[in-house]
DNA sequence: CTTAGCACTCAGAGAGAATGAGTGCTAACA
DNA sequence: TGTTAGCACTCATTCTCTCTGAGTGCTAAG
């Protein structure tokens, strides 16, 4: 592969980002010392290979996904961000957070913002955590809430109707069965069948305290994925994106979760063309892990057009997961400290 | 007001509802009997009077919104559910309930499912509930959950992080003094003046125990309104709104909260020319109140085009607000009795 | 291998012309 | 006096046609 020929293409990809126009050969002049006739001819091989295609015979090229994945990978230069705009987007974190969910979601917000795409952020904690803490506080007339803390902060309540109240006694078993079977216990250990043991195990309790106990059950399946998913009104206005697509995504945005799943391994790059059971035509997903002490914690990730300033915006991305994986870190480290 | 003049009025809108084409003189005549040539000038006439408009001179008639009201306030007939559609309603709602938000929720997606408009779910009681329970829980270094639980069953967390841990004593004391306190107190009286005198009664615990107060205030904020609006997305795809109106509107549906507070006293229409500082232009606003053993307890509402199916939706609406009212009403009852 | 030149293609804009749904008005009728 | 048939008129919409210009591929000379 020629150098002049990536140098047409890297052209016609950041002309194209720009513009949204089809870009001809006279417009990679100013990119590339050659004649408008030369680059036509690097032009024609390039949609030969796959790289650049023609909407209509008398226009000018527009990359492909294979253009794309060649200068994302390959051709790009990412614009480093200048000591003003790392201000610009620390003041969009938050100086100080409560909990880590918090702070993640602000900065998917202030992404989406500036951007002006669609953001995802993914938690890989909740399979890997603990049940820290649950608690059953009645209400009401047979009405419980019960109240499961994780060990990553998360904290999760229920409300439950029960047929019957429960006595002081079979409370204050309730608690000491949980604080034995369940404290401690990572959230992908509560299974159909370990639960199933457990009631077995509480014997003449089992009766009345077995619904709990699936209430607690369906409280972790709600907790152990986790994607949430701003700023979906951005791509509405993208002319680049068929409207109905993007409501069918906003409708079930669920398909993205595996999808997430497996990206918290790098900064990954992916094209619409190039994972399946996605709706969105022409679009792209960045995504970049963050962590906690060294640990992976989540992910954020970018959903917005295949032409999409990736030069400037991977470096957004990239400086958001460095602060987060940064605060997170800090906070754990003073934390153990005191 | 001439009898058939109201006849053709009606007409026009039953016309116009299905089509939504502008109504010509010769499509009313399936409805009134007379000549195109009469209707024509009666049409004119109701035009003359502003229940009507033309798009342009040499197209039908298209109902102004004053025209849209007389017809809601007068002329309308509304059809009459059948058992089918009540079973068919009724399998929407859920048998039992655990919370009555539970309730409410499930019938505003079920009405905006059938309805393809959004709806809109208001709850009167937040305001005059009371605190009935507040609990603190230690969740990790100086992390502490506020749980706090109204009258109504309404029940909200908040993580909040103190600058210290605190002592079993402290915490004790905090127990007590909310108990002492504030169980009972409705929301309401929880003002930022009551807190401050509150705060100094704490005495030698204020420094450390504010913080939590404080929050606590926050939440009772974050109660008191409580206004949900679902299906948005139908909005998207009715070709009678300003694309740009509806995406501003999924931004801040805010400004909904004033205009329903003044809704609760029974079925409501608007049209949006008629309310002030609603963006959605071309659109129709039905509420209806539902209730609990007699006292309100909340409006579901429905956000549609002003070219809507009154005569079928409003049964809908009143349908399932009367569903909620029994429901909600039976089950306070039952809770009485045992 | 590069480039100037030229013929060719084709989407998009713009100008008429044809269509037809619907009107207002007038004059005759009951 | 109210109703209606008839007719001329309006105007959004649709279509057809042409024109334009950006951009191409190919060829032949440098």
């Amino acid at each position: 592969m020629d150098d002049r020929k990536l140098k047409i293409l890297s052209a016609v990809v950041d002309e194209y980002i720009v513009t949204g126009e089809p870009v001809g050969s006279k417009a990679i002049m100013a990119h590339v010392k050659a004649s408008s006739a030369t680059i036509r001819n690097e032009m024609a091989e390039l949609e030969k290979q796959g790289f650049l295609e023609q909407p209509h015979t008398s226009a000018g090229r527009v990359p492909t996904y294979k253009g794309y994945r060649l200068y994302v990978d390959k051709l790009m230069e990412q614009d480093p961000l200048s000591e003003e705009e790392k201000k610009k987007l620390d003041s969009m974190l938050p100086d100080d957070f409560v909990t880590e969910k918090d702070l993640v979601e602000s900065a998917s917000l202030a992404l989406a913002d500036l951007t002006k795409c669609a953001t995802v952020v993914a938690n890989s904690t909740p399979k890997f955590s603990l049940i820290s803490k649950v608690e059953v506080i009645p209400t009401g007339k047979r009405m419980y809430v019960i109240l499961m803390i994780t060990s990553n902060g998360e904290i999760k309540n229920k409300v439950c109707r029960l047929e019957f109240d429960l006595t002081h006694e079979q409370l204050e078993f309730f608690d000491n069965f949980v604080k034995q079977n369940l404290s401690g216990i990572p959230l992908s250990e509560l299974t159909d069948t370990s639960i199933e043991k457990l009631t077995e195990a509480m014997g003449a309790y089992m009766m009345t305290l077995s619904p709990l106990v699936s209430e607690l059950l369906k409280m972790t399946k709600e907790l152990d994925r986790d994607v949430v998913v701003n700023g979906q009104k951005n791509l509405l206005t993208c002319k680049d994106f068929d409207q109905t697509e993007i409501i069918s995504f906003m409708e079930n945005e669920k398909e993205l979760m595996d999808f997430i799943d497996s990206t918290f391994s790098g900064l990954n790059v992916k094209f619409s063309p190039e994972t399946d059971g996605f709706v969105i035509h022409n679009s792209s997903i960045i995504t970049a892990p963050f962590s906690k002490g060294g640990k992976t914690a989540g992910a954020l990730g970018l959903i917005g057009p295949m032409r999409i300033d990736y030069a400037k915006f991977i470096p957004y991305l990239e400086y958001f997961t460095s602060r987060i994986t940064d605060m997170m870190t800090e906070r754990d480290e003073t934390d153990d400290d005191k």
